[in-house]
RNA sequence: GGCGACGUGGCCAAGUGGCUAAGGCAAGGGUCUGCAAAACCCUGAUCAUGGGUUCAAAUCCCAUCGUCGCCUCCA
């Protein structure tokens, strides 16, 4: 079987193929760090955690950029009205994303550059640009020339003379061409700058990621992956750069993830409809906006509210009980059934797979997934133990870490703790026995209260953490 | 205005030329149960609309309506 991506470059799935066998390299656009991070966000990162979790379960060893984008205007404005150092100000957002990524479970990328750690690769890139005519320099900026790059466009499938005539932006009359963009800016008085051949300023956007591209994985890359409105501009800048600075095709699959809807907008710093990672976590768990993201393609918009969250958490559970325990006074299941159960293992595997190879199903996988837990369930109906479940369920579990979720609770109890609720349960029984169900249903009741679920069955008590 | 994506049962959402259109949530009925929870069984869509291509279309083409993204900072 072969692993299939849809490519932005080219708009179609092609066939995976590395530029070195068994090692992928992958660098995916991280957050411009001006203010604190929101879902779309996490979003974008949990898609491409996915994405490499699948190629390293495919047997790939992958080398995983994530940058952050540590100077620019928008952090100055904002360090300006609030009266602090732009440096500080984004060390403080970089840190809380890092334990956003962190509390998210997605794996830390193989290396986090910035752009204020790279300014001699930033520069002396610049000046090879400038050395083949590929920029020019007024008033101490440095312009990229789009009309010297016969290619310009091909990304976002735009023509040069397309965007000349719609153009909406404010013509700067030093620039050759209105689609020019900065390269090197030079700096205001008061701004943070950095000494280069063209004065003191600070680079522009797109030259950073090229820059680290090729400080980190090189002039050729598999995977350049971001979110699908950093098309353009952004990444038809840095194929322009880089390209025209190395003479070489730069990434081979461009990956581009949909936008997080919230009440059908695209949530956004600027528009401000946005919900912060921060508010996130205060109301959820972080595998319920996992869970979200993989419910649907990653291509598409996703979208989000307050109920979708509800029902996709509902999902969640429903994965998390296949993990249970027998059933209390489980005898052993039928040959039958658990043939029915083996062959469920077996199926689930191939059509993980089979829906993962192509473009990252996470939606056709869950699917699967489910299927799977109802054969479980099924069996554990019918009296399989624990140990006749073992391997499904071991099975569940691997797949399902796959994907980046955690089906078994983290133990808030102790061994003691557990000795209690057994005690508890016992009382329960002789209560019940009795018939004294005020009182026993106070016990169950204020358990759960506590997280504490009891499950009675014909055969006895059973309980599991919320 | 230009470029692109999308419109599948109440909700979320797979499937992109051919067996009975996955799965989850919600709903209804049933089994179990003192009740509850969990679990199991059963129940629903012909795929925005209108044309067309084809032996065959949700899946390809055209038109219409609608939604969204990019074209300016943006995951």
């Amino acid at each position: 079987m072969t692993l299939k991506v849809y490519n932005t470059l080219g708009r179609k799935k092609e066939e995976f193929k590395t530029l070195h066998s068994g090692k992928v390299s992958m660098y995916v656009c991280g957050p411009t760090v001006y203010s604190k991070a929101h879902i779309g966000h996490a979003m974008s990162a949990l898609v491409f955690d996915i994405i490499r979790r699948y190629l390293e379960y495919r047997g790939y060893e992958v080398r995983h950029v994530m940058n952050f984008t540590d100077v620019d205007d928008k952090i100055i404005l904002r360090a300006k009205k609030m009266g602090v150092d732009p440096f500080a100000l984004g060390e403080g957002y970089i840190h809380e994303f890092e334990q956003h990524l962190k509390d998210f479970k997605i794996l830390p990328a193989t290396v986090n550059p910035r752009a204020t750690h790279e300014m001699p690769e930033i520069i002396e890139m610049i000046q090879g640009l400038v050395d083949k005519g590929y920029a020019y320099q007024v008033d101490g900026d440095v312009y990229f020339r789009v009309e010297k790059d016969a290619h310009y466009g091909k990304l976002s499938g735009r023509k040069l003379d397309d965007m000349q005539a719609g153009a909406r932006v404010d013509v700067d009359e030093r620039k050759e061409n209105p689609m020019d963009f900065a390269l090197w800016k030079a700096a205001k008085p008061g701004e943070p700058a950095w000494e280069s051949p063209w004065g003191s300023g600070r680079p522009g956007w797109h030259i950073e990621c090229s820059a680290m591209n090729l400080a980190y994985l090189g002039e050729q890359i598999d995977i350049h992956g971001g979110g699908n409105d950093l098309i353009f501009p952004h990444h038809e800048n840095e194929i322009a750069q880089t390209e025209s600075f190395t003479g070489k095709p730069f990434a081979r699959y461009w990956i581009h993830n949909g936008m997080l809807q919230l009440m059908g907008e695209k949530m956004s710093k600027s528009i401000g409809n946005l919900v912060t990672i921060e508010e996130f976590l205060s109301l959820h768990s972080p595998d319920v906006l996992r869970m979200l993201v993989l419910n649907s393609g990653y291509r598409n918009p996703l979208s989000y509210s307050e109920s979708i969250l509800d029902q996709v958490e509902s999902g969640l559970e429903r994965l998390r009980g296949g993990m249970k325990c027998q059933l209390p006074g489980a005898k052993g299941a039928s040959e039958q059934c658990l043939k029915d159960l083996a062959a469920g293992i077996e199926r689930v595997k191939t059509g993980f797979v089979e829906a993962m190879d192509d473009d990252f199903n996470t939606a056709g996988a869950l699917g699967g997934l489910f299927d799977f837990v109802k054969v479980i369930n099924q069996a554990r109906a019918e009296g399989a133990t624990d140990a006749e479940l073992k391997s499904a369920r071991a099975t569940l579990c691997e797949l399902t870490s796959v994907l980046g979720l955690t089906l078994e609770k983290e133990k808030t109890g102790s061994a003691q703790l557990d000795g209690v609720v057994d005690l508890l349960i016992e009382i329960r029984r002789d209560l019940r026995a009795n018939k004294l169900w005020v009182l026993s249903d106070k016990i169950r009741d204020r358990l759960a209260a506590m997280g504490i679920l009891l499950e009675d069955s014909k055969e006895g008590t059973s309980w599991r953490w919320q």
